[in-house]
RNA sequence: GGAGACGUGGCCGAGUGGCUUAAGGCGGCGGCUUGCUAAGCCGUUGAACGUUCCGACGUUCCGUAGGUUCGAAUCCUACCGUCUCCGCCA
């Protein structure tokens, strides 16, 4: 959510920075219902002021065994206004919120101005290519190959698009999330936490899922509750409506969870093998930073998730995305991708984002200076640190042998125990 | 799932319709004291919103939402949460 102050003083740039997201707003409206919404509370305060001196009045003169009908008269009178004030201000209070939620955060102003994803630079690049000399197999093919995982009965179970892991796939599957979380725990200083796969509204509502992008997540109408789409949800609304001193911060949580998305409207996209799931598991990190130290957090942040590909020796590439490419809630975001040898394409395996102070507004996130000055919002961040599905397909392709066997990096040693790296 | 108890500031806790402008304590902050010294004394203490001549002023907030009333932390209704006991259960 944006200021409404912010649109109050500058409606032409924020009109222009949402422009920029490929976003039009009707702006009119809502400085209306802003200017509406301030008369009326005007006017029924002076109101209130009143009621409250006359009913002072009726308790002084009821002690003293006085009448004081006229002045109950009067403040009836005098209530009956302020009703129909309330109730015009939380009409108009209802409208108002709902239009502010609509509105997608503002680009930073480092951010590139571009139309959509093919704008996008490719800042960075890291690793090398693997070209062996045979003939390279994708991960399906792989997979199928040594048993790591059966999408028939996936989908048997459950429909297209949820993955059945067997074997050493299960295995390996569960190494990559232990190995990364154990990584960023150990390494990057962050403080693990497990979260709730589900959530409510409310959480929905602080990170930006709702109001707008229902139709996206699973839902639970007997519980009002929705299946996560990423752990942001609930590890960024472990603070929702907490005021935080400022020296605990930085707040660093890093979470396992699996993640749940409907993918509506993307059928026939990426549907081979683990391209796109409705199921799949990640690790996340999340951040809660005073706001001027969160940019430099931002790179701290992508460092992190680069650092993990880095371990397993994978090669990747860094992209910024553009003002028209940015999510809803996002003022800056990376994108990291990497090669899958087999697949001969990018895979998108993480994504870094600042959202400033645009969740934290949402979920009454704030944060009290030292020295006692005034309680202010916070800025959250968060970044993939990675999902696993596509990392498990770059994995695979890229440490595959000329026999249809798998070796696996030395840092997965202590975590693929007893099955060793070598899949065959 | 059944029964009961409870929900007040950062924390503890008083408050059963007007004397509350939420007592008192703890903690925090500022100052004074320096033979009460593992201390003492004094002062101070939250959030949101609106107006503002930037000095302030006003309104709201006692789990949440409604209701009764001239007036609600206090009475009524619903919901949420916590705890205890019972049932069920990995």
């Amino acid at each position: 959510m944006l200021d409404i102050q912010k649109i109050r003083e500058d409606v032409e740039g924020v009109r222009q920075g949402i422009l920029n997201k490929n976003v039009t707003i009707d702006f009119e409206t809502i400085l209306k219902l802003d200017q509406t919404r301030r008369d009326v509370i005007s006017e029924v305060e002076v109101l209130k002021h009143k009621r409250n001196l006359v009913s002072k009045e009726v308790a002084t003169r009821k002690k003293n065994q006085a009448d004081a009908s006229d002045l109950i008269d009067r403040t009836r009178e005098i209530g009956g206004r302020i009703k129909a004030l309330d109730d015009q201000q939380r009409e108009t209070e209802v409208k108002l919120e709902e239009c502010l939620m609509q509105i997608p955060n503002l680009p930073h102003d480092s951010v590139p101005v571009g139309s959509d994803a093919s704008e996008n630079p490719v800042i960075k690049a890291w690793g090398t290519r693997f070209e062996p000399d045979f003939n390279l197999k994708t991960h399906l093919e792989i997979g199928e190959s040594l048993k790591l995982f059966d999408f028939p009965r996936g989908t048997k179970i459950a429909g297209p698009g949820f993955p059945l892991y067997t074997g050493k796939g299960a295995r390996l599957e569960r190494a990559l999330i232990n190995f990364m979380l154990d990584f960023h725990i150990d390494e990057h200083g962050y403080t693990e936490v497990l979260p709730p796969v589900v959530s409510d509204r409310k959480a929905m509502t602080t990170t930006g899922q709702l109001p707008k992008f229902e139709d996206d997540m699973y839902k639970i109408p007997q519980d009002e509750l929705y299946l996560i789409p990423t752990a942001e949800v609930p590890v960024t609304n472990i603070h929702q409506g907490e005021i935080i001193p400022e020296e605990d911060l930085p707040i660093r949580y890093c979470a396992y969870s699996s993640c749940f998305r409907r993918e509506a409207g993307s059928y026939g996209k990426d549907t081979r093998g683990f391209l796109r799931l409705h199921q799949f598991n990640k690790v996340e990190l999340v951040k809660f930073t005073k706001p001027q130290d969160s940019y430099s957090e931002l790179e701290k942040l992508r460092r992190d998730a680069e650092e993990i590909l880095e371990a397993l020796g994978l090669e990747y590439r860094v992209i910024e995305l553009v003002t028209g490419d940015l999510s809803f809630a996002a003022a800056k975001c990376y994108d990291i991708e990497l090669w899958a040898p087999g697949e001969d394409t990018w895979l998108e395996v993480s994504s870094c984002s600042n959202f400033e102070a645009f969740q934290a507004r949402r979920g009454a996130i704030r944060y009290k200076p030292e020295g006692g000055g005034k309680v202010q919002l916070l800025h959250t961040l968060n970044g993939s640190g990675v999902a696993t599905p596509r990392l498990l397909v770059a994995l695979l392709e890229s440490y595959q042998q000329q026999d249809g066997s798998v070796v696996l990096p030395e840092v997965l040693g202590p975590y693929m125990g007893s099955a060793g790296l070598h899949l065959e």
